[in-house]
DNA sequence: TCAAAAGTGTTCCTTCTACACCCATGT
DNA sequence: ACATGGGTGTAGAAGGAACACTTTTGA
Protein backbone atom coordinates (compact mmCIF):
# COMPACT_ATOMS: atom_id res chain seq x y z
CA UNK A 1 0.00 0.00 0.00
CA UNK A 2 1.62 3.79 -0.98
CA UNK A 3 1.46 5.41 2.61
CA UNK A 4 -2.01 7.26 3.00
CA UNK A 5 0.05 10.58 4.12
CA UNK A 6 1.51 11.20 1.21
CA UNK A 7 -1.59 10.81 -0.95
CA UNK A 8 -4.55 13.58 -2.08
CA UNK A 9 -6.66 12.67 0.85
CA UNK A 10 -9.06 14.07 3.49
CA UNK A 11 -7.15 13.41 7.17
CA UNK A 12 -8.76 11.78 9.24
CA UNK A 13 -12.16 10.48 7.59
CA UNK A 14 -12.96 6.92 6.73
CA UNK A 15 -16.24 5.42 4.84
CA UNK A 16 -16.97 2.54 6.86
CA UNK A 17 -18.68 0.01 4.46
CA UNK A 18 -21.46 -2.79 5.84
CA UNK A 19 -21.48 -4.93 2.66
CA UNK A 20 -24.64 -7.32 3.13
CA UNK A 21 -25.15 -10.38 1.64
CA UNK A 22 -27.83 -12.49 0.17
CA UNK A 23 -27.66 -15.72 -0.57
CA UNK A 24 -29.82 -19.32 -0.04
CA UNK A 25 -31.86 -17.29 2.42
CA UNK A 26 -29.02 -16.20 4.45
CA UNK A 27 -28.12 -12.93 5.18
CA UNK A 28 -24.12 -11.99 5.81
CA UNK A 29 -21.84 -9.63 5.87
CA UNK A 30 -18.24 -9.18 4.00
CA UNK A 31 -15.58 -9.13 6.46
CA UNK A 32 -12.08 -8.95 5.48
CA UNK A 33 -9.55 -10.43 7.97
CA UNK A 34 -5.90 -8.85 8.21
CA UNK A 35 -2.96 -10.40 6.98
CA UNK A 36 -1.22 -9.98 10.86
CA UNK A 37 -0.65 -12.03 13.73
CA UNK A 38 -3.46 -11.72 15.70
CA UNK A 39 -6.64 -12.49 14.51
CA UNK A 40 -7.87 -8.76 13.24
CA UNK A 41 -11.05 -8.32 11.63
CA UNK A 42 -12.43 -5.19 10.34
CA UNK A 43 -14.99 -3.64 8.09
CA UNK A 44 -14.20 -3.03 4.51
CA UNK A 45 -13.40 0.91 4.67
CA UNK A 46 -11.62 3.79 2.32
CA UNK A 47 -10.47 7.03 2.53
CA UNK A 48 -11.78 9.84 0.83
CA UNK A 49 -9.79 11.77 -1.97
CA UNK A 50 -10.20 15.26 -2.66
CA UNK A 51 -11.70 14.87 -5.89
CA UNK A 52 -14.33 12.72 -4.71
CA UNK A 53 -17.78 12.80 -3.69
CA UNK A 54 -17.95 10.65 -0.21
CA UNK A 55 -20.65 8.79 -2.13
CA UNK A 56 -17.64 8.36 -4.47
CA UNK A 57 -15.46 7.16 -2.25
CA UNK A 58 -17.94 4.58 -0.90
CA UNK A 59 -18.53 3.54 -4.12
CA UNK A 60 -15.36 2.69 -4.92
CA UNK A 61 -14.71 0.62 -1.76
CA UNK A 62 -18.26 -1.55 -3.19
CA UNK A 63 -17.16 -1.88 -6.51
CA UNK A 64 -13.37 -2.82 -5.47
CA UNK A 65 -14.95 -5.22 -2.87
CA UNK A 66 -17.25 -6.87 -4.63
CA UNK A 67 -16.53 -6.16 -8.44
CA UNK A 68 -19.96 -4.99 -8.94
CA UNK A 69 -20.14 -1.64 -10.78
CA UNK A 70 -23.73 -0.66 -10.91
CA UNK A 71 -24.00 -0.96 -6.74
CA UNK A 72 -26.74 1.02 -4.68
CA UNK A 73 -25.46 1.99 -1.33
CA UNK A 74 -26.83 4.68 1.19
CA UNK A 75 -25.13 6.63 3.95
CA UNK A 76 -26.54 5.80 7.20
CA UNK A 77 -24.74 7.36 10.32
CA UNK A 78 -21.46 8.93 11.48
CA UNK A 79 -19.17 7.90 14.00
CA UNK A 80 -17.23 10.69 15.58
CA UNK A 81 -16.06 9.88 19.09
CA UNK A 82 -13.25 11.77 20.40
CA UNK A 83 -11.58 8.48 21.24
CA UNK A 84 -12.34 7.08 18.05
CA UNK A 85 -8.64 6.24 16.85
CA UNK A 86 -6.51 2.94 15.86
CA UNK A 87 -4.03 3.17 18.20
CA UNK A 88 -4.79 0.43 20.71
CA UNK A 89 -5.35 -2.02 18.12
CA UNK A 90 -2.49 -0.78 15.91
CA UNK A 91 -0.21 -1.22 19.06
CA UNK A 92 -1.35 -4.38 19.74
CA UNK A 93 -1.08 -5.31 15.65
CA UNK A 94 2.88 -4.31 16.20
CA UNK A 95 3.95 -6.20 19.64
CA UNK A 96 2.32 -9.30 17.77
CA UNK A 97 3.77 -8.55 14.52
CA UNK A 98 7.57 -7.52 15.67
CA UNK A 99 9.23 -9.40 13.01
CA UNK A 100 8.08 -7.98 10.67
CA UNK A 101 7.35 -4.55 11.20
CA UNK A 102 10.51 -2.54 11.69
CA UNK A 103 10.61 1.17 12.25
CA UNK A 104 11.50 3.53 9.23
CA UNK A 105 10.68 6.59 8.38
CA UNK A 106 8.08 5.64 6.09
CA UNK A 107 6.26 3.37 8.79
CA UNK A 108 6.40 6.32 11.36
CA UNK A 109 4.64 8.61 9.42
CA UNK A 110 2.00 5.99 8.57
CA UNK A 111 1.94 5.43 12.51
CA UNK A 112 1.07 8.90 12.91
CA UNK A 113 -1.40 8.75 10.46
CA UNK A 114 -3.33 6.14 11.29
CA UNK A 115 -2.85 6.57 15.11
CA UNK A 116 -5.14 9.93 14.61
CA UNK A 117 -8.73 9.88 15.46
CA UNK A 118 -11.22 8.90 12.72
CA UNK A 119 -14.68 10.03 11.94
CA UNK A 120 -16.32 6.78 9.75
CA UNK A 121 -19.19 8.00 7.43
CA UNK A 122 -20.97 4.80 7.29
CA UNK A 123 -22.48 3.31 4.21
CA UNK A 124 -24.58 -0.26 3.44
CA UNK A 125 -25.08 -1.66 0.43
CA UNK A 126 -26.40 -5.25 -0.23
CA UNK A 127 -25.64 -7.59 -3.08
CA UNK A 128 -26.31 -10.81 -4.53
CA UNK A 129 -23.73 -12.94 -3.44
CA UNK A 130 -23.50 -14.99 -6.09
CA UNK A 131 -22.55 -12.50 -8.26
CA UNK A 132 -20.06 -11.61 -6.14
CA UNK A 133 -16.12 -11.95 -6.08
CA UNK A 134 -14.80 -11.52 -2.92
CA UNK A 135 -11.65 -8.95 -3.49
CA UNK A 136 -9.04 -9.57 -0.81
CA UNK A 137 -6.88 -5.87 -0.28
CA UNK A 138 -3.09 -5.62 0.27
CA UNK A 139 -3.50 -6.28 3.92
CA UNK A 140 -5.78 -8.91 4.03
CA UNK A 141 -4.95 -12.44 4.76
CA UNK A 142 -9.11 -13.24 3.57
CA UNK A 143 -11.99 -11.93 3.32
CA UNK A 144 -15.35 -13.60 3.88
CA UNK A 145 -19.08 -13.52 4.42
CA UNK A 146 -20.31 -14.19 7.56
CA UNK A 147 -23.25 -15.04 8.68
CA UNK A 148 -25.34 -11.98 10.57
CA UNK A 149 -25.83 -14.22 13.75
CA UNK A 150 -22.00 -15.05 13.91
CA UNK A 151 -20.00 -12.28 13.85
CA UNK A 152 -15.89 -12.03 14.07
CA UNK A 153 -15.15 -9.81 16.74
CA UNK A 154 -13.97 -6.44 14.87
CA UNK A 155 -11.69 -4.21 15.63
CA UNK A 156 -12.60 -0.46 17.13
CA UNK A 157 -16.97 0.31 17.22
CA UNK A 158 -17.24 -2.19 13.87
CA UNK A 159 -19.57 -4.25 15.69
CA UNK A 160 -21.62 -1.39 16.68
CA UNK A 161 -21.36 0.11 12.65
CA UNK A 162 -22.86 -3.30 11.77
CA UNK A 163 -25.51 -3.10 14.22
CA UNK A 164 -26.94 0.18 12.89
CA UNK A 165 -26.95 -0.92 9.59
CA UNK A 166 -28.58 -3.67 10.05
CA UNK A 167 -31.50 -1.50 11.61
CA UNK A 168 -31.48 0.88 8.68
CA UNK A 169 -31.49 -1.62 6.06
CA UNK A 170 -34.72 -3.55 8.00
CA UNK A 171 -36.68 -0.22 7.81
CA UNK A 172 -35.72 0.68 4.56
CA UNK A 173 -36.02 -2.72 3.00
CA UNK A 174 -39.68 -1.77 1.52
CA UNK A 175 -38.45 1.11 -0.47
CA UNK A 176 -34.87 -0.63 -1.70
CA UNK A 177 -35.99 -4.23 -2.42
CA UNK A 178 -35.59 -3.43 -6.30
CA UNK A 179 -33.04 -1.25 -5.68
CA UNK A 180 -30.88 -4.01 -4.68
CA UNK A 181 -30.90 -6.05 -7.56
CA UNK A 182 -30.66 -9.31 -5.70
CA UNK A 183 -33.82 -10.82 -7.66
CA UNK A 184 -33.31 -12.26 -11.26
CA UNK A 185 -35.45 -10.72 -13.65
CA UNK A 186 -38.40 -12.12 -13.03
CA UNK A 187 -38.88 -14.23 -9.71
CA UNK A 188 -41.53 -15.67 -7.44
CA UNK A 189 -43.18 -14.88 -4.47
CA UNK A 190 -41.61 -17.31 -2.65
CA UNK A 191 -38.04 -15.75 -3.77
CA UNK A 192 -39.50 -12.13 -2.44
CA UNK A 193 -40.49 -13.85 0.86
CA UNK A 194 -37.57 -15.58 1.01
CA UNK A 195 -35.07 -12.16 0.97
CA UNK A 196 -37.71 -10.54 3.20
CA UNK A 197 -37.09 -13.30 6.07
CA UNK A 198 -33.36 -13.24 5.69
CA UNK A 199 -32.83 -9.78 5.95
CA UNK A 200 -35.81 -9.15 8.42
CA UNK A 201 -34.69 -12.10 10.32
CA UNK A 202 -38.22 -13.15 10.98
CA UNK A 203 -40.92 -15.04 8.91
CA UNK A 204 -44.03 -13.82 7.73
CA UNK A 205 -47.33 -15.63 6.89
CA UNK A 206 -47.42 -16.27 3.26
CA UNK A 207 -50.65 -15.65 2.00
CA UNK A 208 -50.44 -12.34 3.82
CA UNK A 209 -46.78 -11.46 2.68
CA UNK A 210 -48.28 -11.62 -0.92
CA UNK A 211 -51.05 -9.19 -0.42
CA UNK A 212 -48.67 -7.11 1.63
CA UNK A 213 -45.86 -6.90 -1.51
CA UNK A 214 -48.47 -6.61 -3.76
CA UNK A 215 -49.78 -3.19 -2.18
CA UNK A 216 -46.62 -1.74 -2.53
CA UNK A 217 -47.88 -1.56 -6.31
CA UNK A 218 -43.90 -2.71 -7.51
CA UNK A 219 -44.34 -5.66 -9.44
CA UNK A 220 -46.50 -6.76 -12.54
CA UNK A 221 -47.25 -10.43 -12.84
CA UNK A 222 -46.03 -12.60 -15.65
CA UNK A 223 -47.26 -15.83 -16.62
CA UNK A 224 -46.71 -19.07 -14.90
CA UNK A 225 -43.35 -20.96 -13.85
CA UNK A 226 -43.60 -24.69 -14.16
CA UNK A 227 -40.44 -26.12 -12.37
CA UNK A 228 -41.36 -29.93 -12.99
CA UNK A 229 -41.99 -30.36 -9.12
CA UNK A 230 -44.91 -31.42 -8.24
CA UNK A 231 -47.35 -28.65 -7.24
CA UNK A 232 -49.30 -25.60 -8.49
CA UNK A 233 -46.54 -23.67 -10.44
CA UNK A 234 -46.52 -20.21 -8.95
CA UNK A 235 -46.84 -16.89 -10.88
CA UNK A 236 -43.73 -15.02 -11.94
CA UNK A 237 -43.38 -11.48 -11.41
CA UNK A 238 -41.01 -8.31 -12.21
CA UNK A 239 -40.42 -5.00 -11.00
CA UNK A 240 -42.52 -2.43 -12.94
CA UNK A 241 -40.01 -0.01 -14.82
CA UNK B 1 -11.66 35.03 15.26
CA UNK B 2 -8.46 33.14 15.81
CA UNK B 3 -7.26 31.49 12.46
CA UNK B 4 -8.70 28.38 12.79
CA UNK B 5 -5.61 26.98 10.51
CA UNK B 6 -3.53 27.59 13.67
CA UNK B 7 -5.79 25.55 15.87
CA UNK B 8 -5.79 21.75 16.90
CA UNK B 9 -9.03 21.09 14.86
CA UNK B 10 -9.98 18.56 12.53
CA UNK B 11 -9.32 19.74 8.64
CA UNK B 12 -12.43 20.02 6.13
CA UNK B 13 -15.58 18.64 8.70
CA UNK B 14 -17.74 21.20 9.50
CA UNK B 15 -20.89 20.13 11.84
CA UNK B 16 -23.42 22.85 10.26
CA UNK B 17 -26.91 23.15 12.57
CA UNK B 18 -30.19 23.74 11.72
CA UNK B 19 -31.82 24.94 15.06
CA UNK B 20 -35.36 25.43 14.65
CA UNK B 21 -37.58 27.54 17.27
CA UNK B 22 -41.16 27.46 18.30
CA UNK B 23 -42.75 29.98 19.53
CA UNK B 24 -47.00 31.31 18.69
CA UNK B 25 -47.99 28.36 16.60
CA UNK B 26 -44.87 29.03 14.32
CA UNK B 27 -41.88 27.35 13.50
CA UNK B 28 -38.40 29.24 12.66
CA UNK B 29 -34.92 28.40 11.91
CA UNK B 30 -32.16 30.40 13.42
CA UNK B 31 -29.81 31.82 10.51
CA UNK B 32 -27.14 34.48 10.97
CA UNK B 33 -26.63 36.89 8.50
CA UNK B 34 -22.57 37.50 7.56
CA UNK B 35 -21.35 41.16 8.82
CA UNK B 36 -20.03 42.07 4.83
CA UNK B 37 -21.47 43.76 2.33
CA UNK B 38 -23.38 41.43 0.39
CA UNK B 39 -26.07 39.72 2.34
CA UNK B 40 -24.98 36.47 3.13
CA UNK B 41 -26.62 33.90 5.08
CA UNK B 42 -25.23 30.73 6.41
CA UNK B 43 -25.94 28.31 9.03
CA UNK B 44 -24.88 28.13 12.40
CA UNK B 45 -21.77 25.90 12.33
CA UNK B 46 -18.80 25.27 13.73
CA UNK B 47 -15.43 22.98 13.14
CA UNK B 48 -14.38 19.94 15.35
CA UNK B 49 -11.80 19.87 17.42
CA UNK B 50 -9.22 17.14 17.82
CA UNK B 51 -10.62 16.85 21.88
CA UNK B 52 -14.28 16.89 20.67
CA UNK B 53 -16.56 14.39 20.34
CA UNK B 54 -18.52 15.10 16.73
CA UNK B 55 -21.80 15.26 19.21
CA UNK B 56 -20.18 18.13 21.50
CA UNK B 57 -18.58 19.89 18.89
CA UNK B 58 -22.25 20.35 17.34
CA UNK B 59 -23.35 20.71 21.50
CA UNK B 60 -21.14 23.53 21.44
CA UNK B 61 -22.69 25.56 18.24
CA UNK B 62 -25.88 25.17 19.62
CA UNK B 63 -25.04 26.47 23.20
CA UNK B 64 -23.25 29.28 22.21
CA UNK B 65 -26.29 30.09 19.52
CA UNK B 66 -28.79 29.94 21.93
CA UNK B 67 -27.25 29.75 25.47
CA UNK B 68 -28.96 26.72 26.44
CA UNK B 69 -27.07 23.84 27.94
CA UNK B 70 -29.05 21.08 28.05
CA UNK B 71 -30.15 20.99 24.69
CA UNK B 72 -31.31 17.76 22.81
CA UNK B 73 -29.49 17.34 19.34
CA UNK B 74 -29.69 15.01 16.58
CA UNK B 75 -27.01 14.30 13.93
CA UNK B 76 -29.15 13.51 10.55
CA UNK B 77 -26.56 13.62 7.56
CA UNK B 78 -23.60 14.13 5.50
CA UNK B 79 -23.49 16.28 3.33
CA UNK B 80 -20.14 15.56 1.51
CA UNK B 81 -19.68 16.52 -2.73
CA UNK B 82 -16.30 16.81 -3.82
CA UNK B 83 -17.30 20.30 -5.04
CA UNK B 84 -18.71 21.35 -1.16
CA UNK B 85 -16.19 24.35 -0.83
CA UNK B 86 -16.80 27.95 0.00
CA UNK B 87 -14.38 29.40 -2.90
CA UNK B 88 -17.46 30.77 -4.72
CA UNK B 89 -19.10 32.21 -1.78
CA UNK B 90 -15.63 33.70 -0.30
CA UNK B 91 -14.46 35.24 -3.67
CA UNK B 92 -17.35 37.02 -4.26
CA UNK B 93 -17.72 38.56 -0.43
CA UNK B 94 -14.10 39.26 -1.26
CA UNK B 95 -14.65 41.60 -4.78
CA UNK B 96 -17.98 43.10 -2.41
CA UNK B 97 -15.66 43.99 0.56
CA UNK B 98 -12.41 44.76 -1.04
CA UNK B 99 -11.92 47.81 1.24
CA UNK B 100 -11.97 45.82 4.78
CA UNK B 101 -9.82 42.69 3.65
CA UNK B 102 -6.35 43.22 3.09
CA UNK B 103 -3.78 40.54 1.53
CA UNK B 104 -1.39 39.42 4.35
CA UNK B 105 -0.07 35.83 5.61
CA UNK B 106 -2.09 35.20 8.65
CA UNK B 107 -5.16 36.31 5.73
CA UNK B 108 -3.73 33.83 2.91
CA UNK B 109 -3.45 31.16 5.43
CA UNK B 110 -6.91 31.59 6.49
CA UNK B 111 -8.18 31.78 2.77
CA UNK B 112 -6.59 28.42 1.85
CA UNK B 113 -8.36 26.71 5.36
CA UNK B 114 -11.78 28.08 4.42
CA UNK B 115 -11.73 27.11 0.57
CA UNK B 116 -10.93 23.72 0.75
CA UNK B 117 -13.63 21.36 0.19
CA UNK B 118 -15.61 20.81 3.31
CA UNK B 119 -17.58 17.95 4.53
CA UNK B 120 -20.57 18.98 6.64
CA UNK B 121 -22.21 16.87 9.57
CA UNK B 122 -25.72 17.89 9.65
CA UNK B 123 -27.16 17.89 13.23
CA UNK B 124 -30.33 19.68 14.27
CA UNK B 125 -32.31 20.50 17.30
CA UNK B 126 -35.66 22.29 18.35
CA UNK B 127 -35.65 24.56 21.36
CA UNK B 128 -38.59 26.97 22.80
CA UNK B 129 -37.17 30.41 21.59
CA UNK B 130 -38.97 32.07 24.41
CA UNK B 131 -36.07 30.46 26.28
CA UNK B 132 -33.27 31.71 23.68
CA UNK B 133 -31.40 34.38 23.52
CA UNK B 134 -29.69 34.42 19.92
CA UNK B 135 -26.02 34.95 19.94
CA UNK B 136 -24.39 36.44 16.73
CA UNK B 137 -20.70 35.16 16.20
CA UNK B 138 -17.56 37.74 15.56
CA UNK B 139 -18.34 37.52 11.78
CA UNK B 140 -22.13 38.07 12.04
CA UNK B 141 -24.28 41.34 11.46
CA UNK B 142 -27.20 39.82 12.65
CA UNK B 143 -28.69 36.40 13.98
CA UNK B 144 -32.46 35.90 13.22
CA UNK B 145 -35.28 33.53 13.59
CA UNK B 146 -36.89 33.15 9.87
CA UNK B 147 -40.24 31.55 9.68
CA UNK B 148 -39.62 28.07 7.77
CA UNK B 149 -41.46 29.12 4.94
CA UNK B 150 -39.68 32.15 4.43
CA UNK B 151 -36.10 31.51 4.42
CA UNK B 152 -33.22 33.99 3.38
CA UNK B 153 -31.08 32.76 0.59
CA UNK B 154 -28.21 30.76 2.09
CA UNK B 155 -24.83 30.04 1.19
CA UNK B 156 -24.07 26.72 -0.54
CA UNK B 157 -26.02 24.34 0.01
CA UNK B 158 -27.33 25.34 3.29
CA UNK B 159 -30.85 25.24 1.79
CA UNK B 160 -30.92 21.64 1.57
CA UNK B 161 -29.55 21.03 4.59
CA UNK B 162 -32.79 22.63 6.32
CA UNK B 163 -35.10 20.57 3.89
CA UNK B 164 -33.36 17.38 5.11
CA UNK B 165 -33.34 18.33 8.95
CA UNK B 166 -37.10 18.97 8.88
CA UNK B 167 -37.79 16.16 6.95
CA UNK B 168 -36.40 14.28 9.57
CA UNK B 169 -37.66 16.69 12.54
CA UNK B 170 -40.92 15.38 11.58
CA UNK B 171 -40.69 11.87 10.88
CA UNK B 172 -39.18 11.62 14.48
CA UNK B 173 -41.27 14.07 16.38
CA UNK B 174 -43.39 11.66 18.25
CA UNK B 175 -40.55 10.07 19.59
CA UNK B 176 -38.94 13.62 20.86
CA UNK B 177 -41.46 15.67 21.63
CA UNK B 178 -40.47 15.46 25.23
CA UNK B 179 -36.93 15.61 24.43
CA UNK B 180 -37.12 19.31 22.98
CA UNK B 181 -38.55 20.75 26.23
CA UNK B 182 -40.82 22.89 24.51
CA UNK B 183 -43.58 22.72 26.61
CA UNK B 184 -43.81 24.16 30.64
CA UNK B 185 -43.21 21.74 33.17
CA UNK B 186 -47.59 21.57 32.79
CA UNK B 187 -49.17 22.14 29.81
CA UNK B 188 -53.30 21.44 27.69
CA UNK B 189 -53.53 19.17 24.96
CA UNK B 190 -53.94 22.39 22.97
CA UNK B 191 -50.87 23.57 23.39
CA UNK B 192 -49.44 19.90 22.51
CA UNK B 193 -51.40 20.40 19.31
CA UNK B 194 -50.00 23.95 18.56
CA UNK B 195 -46.37 22.60 18.60
CA UNK B 196 -47.72 19.40 15.82
CA UNK B 197 -49.09 21.88 13.63
CA UNK B 198 -46.15 24.33 13.29
CA UNK B 199 -43.82 21.37 13.31
CA UNK B 200 -45.31 19.21 10.28
CA UNK B 201 -47.21 22.22 8.34
CA UNK B 202 -50.31 20.54 8.58
CA UNK B 203 -54.05 20.99 11.41
CA UNK B 204 -55.27 18.01 13.09
CA UNK B 205 -58.93 16.81 14.00
CA UNK B 206 -58.63 17.98 17.63
CA UNK B 207 -60.86 14.86 18.68
CA UNK B 208 -58.22 12.68 16.96
CA UNK B 209 -55.39 14.19 18.07
CA UNK B 210 -55.84 13.83 21.69
CA UNK B 211 -56.14 10.27 21.24
CA UNK B 212 -53.29 9.72 19.52
CA UNK B 213 -51.30 11.31 21.75
CA UNK B 214 -52.47 9.56 24.97
CA UNK B 215 -51.36 6.73 22.81
CA UNK B 216 -48.19 7.18 22.97
CA UNK B 217 -48.35 6.60 26.54
CA UNK B 218 -46.05 9.53 27.64
CA UNK B 219 -48.23 11.94 29.48
CA UNK B 220 -50.22 11.84 32.66
CA UNK B 221 -53.08 13.71 33.06
CA UNK B 222 -53.51 15.93 35.95
CA UNK B 223 -55.96 18.49 37.49
CA UNK B 224 -57.54 21.04 35.27
CA UNK B 225 -56.76 24.43 34.26
CA UNK B 226 -59.18 27.20 35.05
CA UNK B 227 -57.97 30.11 32.69
CA UNK B 228 -61.44 32.42 33.71
CA UNK B 229 -62.38 31.89 30.07
CA UNK B 230 -66.07 31.41 28.92
CA UNK B 231 -65.20 27.59 28.35
CA UNK B 232 -64.92 24.37 30.10
CA UNK B 233 -61.49 24.22 31.46
CA UNK B 234 -59.05 21.50 29.56
CA UNK B 235 -56.72 19.25 31.75
CA UNK B 236 -52.91 19.57 32.34
CA UNK B 237 -51.08 16.94 31.24
CA UNK B 238 -47.09 16.32 31.92
CA UNK B 239 -44.48 13.82 30.62
CA UNK B 240 -44.45 10.91 32.79
CA UNK B 241 -41.05 10.37 34.89
C1' DT C 1 -55.18 -40.27 -5.44
C1' DC C 2 -51.83 -37.90 -2.82
C1' DA C 3 -48.51 -34.55 -1.04
C1' DA C 4 -46.64 -30.18 -1.73
C1' DA C 5 -46.84 -25.54 -2.71
C1' DA C 6 -49.59 -21.65 -4.47
C1' DG C 7 -53.67 -18.65 -4.91
C1' DT C 8 -58.06 -16.70 -3.03
C1' DG C 9 -61.41 -15.50 0.28
C1' DT C 10 -63.20 -14.74 4.96
C1' DT C 11 -63.33 -13.62 9.65
C1' DC C 12 -61.79 -11.11 13.41
C1' DC C 13 -59.65 -7.36 15.22
C1' DT C 14 -57.25 -3.07 15.59
C1' DT C 15 -56.50 1.47 14.02
C1' DC C 16 -57.75 5.76 11.60
C1' DT C 17 -61.02 9.42 10.45
C1' DA C 18 -64.83 12.23 10.64
C1' DC C 19 -68.17 13.92 13.22
C1' DA C 20 -72.10 14.09 16.39
C1' DC C 21 -72.95 15.05 20.94
C1' DC C 22 -72.61 16.56 25.46
C1' DC C 23 -70.11 19.20 29.20
C1' DA C 24 -68.10 23.02 31.73
C1' DT C 25 -67.23 27.86 32.10
C1' DG C 26 -67.76 32.99 32.65
C1' DT C 27 -70.38 36.78 30.93
C1' DA D 1 -79.19 31.53 28.15
C1' DC D 2 -75.36 31.28 25.28
C1' DA D 3 -71.09 31.30 22.96
C1' DT D 4 -66.80 29.09 23.38
C1' DG D 5 -63.69 25.55 23.69
C1' DG D 6 -62.99 20.76 25.75
C1' DG D 7 -64.04 15.73 26.43
C1' DT D 8 -66.24 11.37 25.00
C1' DG D 9 -68.49 8.12 22.01
C1' DT D 10 -69.50 6.03 17.71
C1' DA D 11 -70.03 4.67 12.99
C1' DG D 12 -67.68 3.61 8.88
C1' DA D 13 -63.45 2.87 6.36
C1' DA D 14 -59.10 0.87 6.06
C1' DG D 15 -55.57 -2.13 7.20
C1' DG D 16 -53.45 -6.45 9.44
C1' DA D 17 -53.22 -11.08 11.11
C1' DA D 18 -54.70 -15.80 11.22
C1' DC D 19 -56.47 -19.33 8.81
C1' DA D 20 -59.70 -22.19 6.07
C1' DC D 21 -60.39 -23.57 1.58
C1' DT D 22 -59.46 -24.49 -3.15
C1' DT D 23 -56.36 -25.17 -7.08
C1' DT D 24 -52.57 -26.90 -9.59
C1' DT D 25 -48.88 -29.93 -10.40
C1' DG D 26 -46.14 -34.37 -11.11
C1' DA D 27 -45.50 -38.77 -9.21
Amino acid sequence: MINPSKQNLIQQITVDCVIFGYENQKLKVLIPKINFKGDFWALPSGFVSQEDDIDAAARKVLQFRTGIEDIYLEQFSVFGKASRNHTAFLDKLLELNEDRLKESENNREEYLWFTKRFIAIGYYALVDIGKVNPQKSAIDQSIEWHDINELPTMILDHQEIVEVALHTLRSHIDEKINAFNLLPETFTMREVQDVYEAVCGRTFVRTNFQKMILELNVLERLEKKYTGAANKAPYLYRFKK
